[in-house]
DNA sequence: AATGAATGAGATTTCATTCAT
DNA sequence: TATGAATGAAATCTCATTCAT
């Protein structure tokens, strides 16, 4: 390997270990309450070195949801087993996420109530996962699945029950995995409580 | 009245117009971003009056969601129409709960990203929405009414597609009303996407 | 005098003595050098007072100029004494501004050094004296007075010849009297240094 | 030429550029607000570089002044066309001197509000000229010459007029010439604004 | 009861300088 | 010789809180 090709990919691991770092402190006490020494306690550098990586607080706050939300997506382009019925790919990719979630979770929950650039806020997170979503439920979907139901409810609805399920969880059962929830999710989405199989 | 009286009268209408005051700043910028000059501003008093009130910006802070909490439960006592079945009962109190959502909209949603005292986190204040959904359900539904369901399962999906449904309106439509999805969001709970009547 | 008065006139007060202050901090170090803490210091005030009374570091600079050119500007209409020939009123304001630069030497000093707001320079700060000045001697000249020199020409030559003095007296002779080259300053500008009486 | 004196040529080289792109990054924004980084990127070099050539960011500035200063000093040497009258000498070397000051107009400004090592101060740079100044009047001027006045009130005469003319073409119009303006100033410090010949 | 004034503590950010390579 | 990386030290500014009036 070249000595300028080694050198961009030691700058760019440096900065993934700070954000990694970063994603840590942020998760355990917020934005505001994080101050840059956490930061840099939490990479092993000091204050002025995560200067030279990132421009600000703010920026490497961004970052750090970039991130998340780069590999959010990369999992919603994972390949699925073909031949399933509409039921099991939505079980299938409610697992996938939720162990991406769990592997995640401080940053996570974080990413609920992160004050944004320009003030956007919570909701406007909340909206973009449900675009999300409903763009994937357009994919896979096929006339009929979703009975009367409209894609911006139905993905609404879906979002919905996977948080409480996610933040039910961060409350009460961190230890267990929370993955293993899909097929009730998916269930309950599909069917609400009363409709689902014995 | 005497004056001893008028007095404590005096003094919680005072306390009651800071909070109300505070909840509207809190709702504006977020807890860290919102200083005691703002508040004070926002309550026509200045800085040193405020803590006449309030021992200090956290105790300010959890008396505003003391205050929301404790309205949140008097909808959960109010008197139901007798006669109705357990899906009208749960339409008739979701619209009750959005009407209130709706009123205190902007503290409702920093509600949930609240940093708390001695790091009590978002997840701990979904958790308590869920048990007072659970309980009321316990009280309302009779056997059957949840199908498969277990109480908790139910109401942490109740929570979520009630949620999802006022973040997805503050996102996108807060100048419409937000009580009139009762309906929706209860179908859903109860029979999923796919199980709506036409 | 009402309360209202009174409090006015203390902040007043305060701001004058804090300009003051900064004036003497400023002169003996220049403005980078100068710390906020030095001009806490010098005021008898913490930094954070300072911030009470000014915006920060750069207006409290500006307003100590600001201070500065309005009593030169003062000085300038200071009331001559009738029946003057040009020479004798040229010696006269002269005498006057040399007085006022003797007390604020150092101010002085440091405002031809100026860093200041929107990248002005040092000799933008020259050329507003050489005006003020051609302004003035406009008012008094009669025709003739100037022989065949421009009115800004004029106003140059002075204002360079004055300012040598001061400079000269500042690095030799701070202990005596600035005031009494007014009569050597005139004859070198309106006769050069050939053309003086013995 | 031998290795070691062509290392010792390329050393000296290497510094007078440094020298050079650093008078000009200190011209633009003056020492506090100039930064090694600026210095470095203006000399084509990287900051630990600069530290092999000089001592540190004080030591450069001072080098630089030295290296102005030599070159005036330099100026002074010039031989002059003999048999000039006293007022063709004064012009003659005034030419010359502005000529050096014009093609290093931003050094030169900044010179003049230089704070230096060991609180030597900018009134001590003026009276550096004046005595400069006063030293080549010696040389120059025969009995008679500068008619009633000493040595020192004529070189500080010439400074302040010269300085004068200087700055306001600073402020004014430094597209044109500077040097122009030396029988001006002759005339001036000579005879003053009323004893101009026609 | 209400407030003007003051401040201790701390946050982000910048920069000259060093050192191993 | 040249430099990428790292850092100690310090500067400006903010804010919750106190206290005398």
């Amino acid at each position: 390997m070249p000595p300028a090709a080694r050198r961009t990919r030691e700058i760019a691991s440096t900065r993934d270990d700070i954000l990694a770092a970063a994603e840590r402190a942020f998760a355990r006490t917020g934005y505001e309450a994080t101050t840059m020494q956490d930061l840099a306690r939490e990479a092993g550098y000091t204050v002025p070195s995560l200067y030279a990586y990132f421009d600000g607080k703010q920026e490497l706050y961004d970052a750090v949801w970039s991130r998340l939300d780069d590999e959010r997506a990369q999992v919603f382009d994972t390949i699925m087993p073909s031949g399933l019925r509409f039921s099991q790919r939505v079980e299938f990719m409610l697992a996938r996420q939720l162990e991406l979630t769990e592997r995640r979770r401080g940053a996570v929950e974080i990413r609920m109530a992160s004050p944004q650039r320009h003030g956007k806020r919570r909701a406007t997170h909340f909206d973009g996962m449900v675009q999300r979503w409903a763009r994937w439920l357009r994919r896979v979907a096929e006339p009929g699945d979703l009975g009367a139901t409209s894609l911006d409810d139905a993905a609404t609805a879906l979002v919905g029950v996977m948080n409480a399920f996610f933040l039910r969880w961060m409350a009460r059962d961190v230890a267990t995995g929370l993955a293993v929830k899909a097929p009730l999710i998916t269930e309950l989405f599909l069917s609400g409580i009363t409709g689902r199989r014995r």
